[in-house]
RNA sequence: AGAGAGGUGUCCGAGUGGUUGAAGGAGCACGCCUGGAAAGCGUGUAUACCCGUGAGGGUGUCGAGGGUUCGAAUCCCUUCCUCUCUGCCA
């Protein structure tokens, strides 16, 4: 969330900012939160002057009492009755005004970078560049979720037998594609720097508040309720946690984590030929960057998470383009977020396989994760992640986009990981 | 799942109602000593929020939340977690 400082220092840009995404009476309530941190302060101050005399007595009362004065001490005894009944109206003020604050600013969104577009919707969305040319594939193409039955390699009839709709069965050599491209993707980032992580994939509560999925969101989550743990709709929320109330040195920068984890999303979303296949799923795999960096670069370590996703879609050969998101259409957390897409030749659209966020200190302050700075203050250190990437849509354009009379010709880079060329 | 033990500062560890934000030790920082280092000696060493231009002061924090009391790390209740033994199990 933002830090009511931030609000009230740079009034102007924060207000531009959420304007920028739409965000409905913007105005009034950046106000509002100014007002009630006001209260809150003034309450506090009331408060623990009040506090500080009963405190003051109690030390008295206690100085007499070891002297044995204890008709004294008896005396001064009735006045603090009325102190802390003052001091309990107070502390019930001061509860309720921080409460407030706190479910306001959990409804802000973050504050867009400069460079973010306006507008509403993905159509508002910047095309920063295309890579690679689109496929001229003949007439006869399939689509993806034919390609699968011709081939036998994932089965969505069984995952229904056994799951639901949207839990699909990975066979032969879809199952072994699957692994490969996991596997790829973990050296890839390994040799970029990153350390693997293989976190829990239930997590709780506290996890889910501070990565912002909680309140709120908490539909788009299976949730074990028995345990009160949820299984996570993507890696960033164990990996980011790892570092929830954490103080680093500065030293400690970078931290680059690399996870592959299977994802789940309950996302009842839209029917159709947009949801048909592997395009949206209930449970899906990827590979997750995260990196904590320090304020001053984070920008630039975001390009660098841009270039290097774009390393692996070149790698693997697809045709791409990169978008810069509009305010509209930007996650609620991030400050500027690059989406990487895809195209699958045979159902002729762009599928988004990366979304690549910078949530500056938004996402920190929840988690309470800072550094140690030079005079010794401790500050906000920035999280970004990415996706690098999501399985299933690579997997449907790499079946769509390289279909042949004989067979499905597997990405150069992969054969090592798959032992076999084509399906 | 059952029985028991326990959760205190960066770490170890004392503390069962009254200058305890917390003894003692270790670690760390600075200074003295030294040719340099070790040892030794001295000083300092939590955090959030509030008041104050500042020096400084106040409040809260001994797993978390509530209660008793003029006063709680210390007593009571609830809850979470860890460890040991037993059971179950990949």
């Amino acid at each position: 969330m933002l830090l009511v400082n931030t609000i009230r220092d740079n009034f102007e840009t924060v207000l531009e900012g959420l304007q920028k995404r739409n965000f409905t009476h913007a105005e009034a309530t950046l106000h509002q939160v100014l007002e009630l941190d006001k209260t809150r302060k003034e309450t506090q101050t009331e408060r623990d002057n009040l506090q500080a005399e009963s405190n003051n007595i109690s030390k008295e009362i206690g100085a007499l009492m070891r002297e044995g004065k204890k008709e004294e001490a008896e005396k001064i005894k009735s006045r603090t009755v009325e102190i802390k009944s003052q001091i309990k109206i107070l502390e019930d003020n001061y509860n309720n005004v921080e409460e407030d604050l706190k479910q306001i600013l959990y409804t802000i969104p973050n504050v867009p970078h400069i460079s973010v577009p306006a507008g509403k919707s993905a159509e508002d969305n910047e095309i920063v560049l295309e890579h690679g040319s689109i496929p001229d594939l003949p007439e006869s193409k399939l689509p993806h979720w034919d390609l699968i039955k011709k081939y036998d390699i994932i089965d969505f009839d069984l995952g229904v037998k056994i799951a639901g709709a949207g839990f699909p069965v990975y066979k032969g050599r879809g199952a072994r594609l699957q692994r490969g491209l996991i596997n790829f993707f973990l050296d890839e980032a390994m040799k970029a720097g990153y350390t693997e992580i293989q976190p829990p994939i239930l997590v709780n509560e506290d996890s889910g508040y501070g990565t912002g999925q909680l309140p709120d969101k908490e539909g788009q989550m299976y949730e074990a309720t028995a345990d009160k743990l949820f299984l996570i709709p993507t890696a960033e929320v164990p990996i980011t946690n790892l570092y929830r109330d954490v103080i680093l040195n500065e030293q400690d920068f970078p931290i680059k984590n690399v996870a592959y984890t299977p994802c789940f999303r309950r996302e009842a979303g839209s029917w159709g030929a947009h949801v048909r296949g592997l395009n949206r799923l209930h449970q899906f795999d990827k590979v997750e960057i995260v990196q904590v960096v320090h304020p001053d670069n984070s920008y630039e370590v975001l390009e660098d998470m841009n270039m290097y996703v774009q390393s692996l879609l070149q790698k693997l050969e697809l045709p791409y383009r990169v978008l810069r998101l509009c305010g509209g259409d930007m996650g609620f957390t991030s400050s500027l977020t690059y989406d990487m897409e895809v195209y699958s030749a045979a159902q002729e659209r762009w599928l988004e396989v990366s979304s690549v966020s910078n949530f500056e200190n938004y996402q920190s302050n929840r988690l309470k994760l800072r550094y140690k700075g030079e005079d010794k203050k401790t500050i906000l250190a920035h999280t970004l992640n990415g996706s690098a990437l999501a399985l299933p849509r690579i997997v449907a354009s790499i079946l769509e986009n390289n279909q042949t009379e004989h067979g499905i010709k597997m990405p150069k880079v992969l054969v090592p990981y798959l032992g076999f060329d084509m399906i």
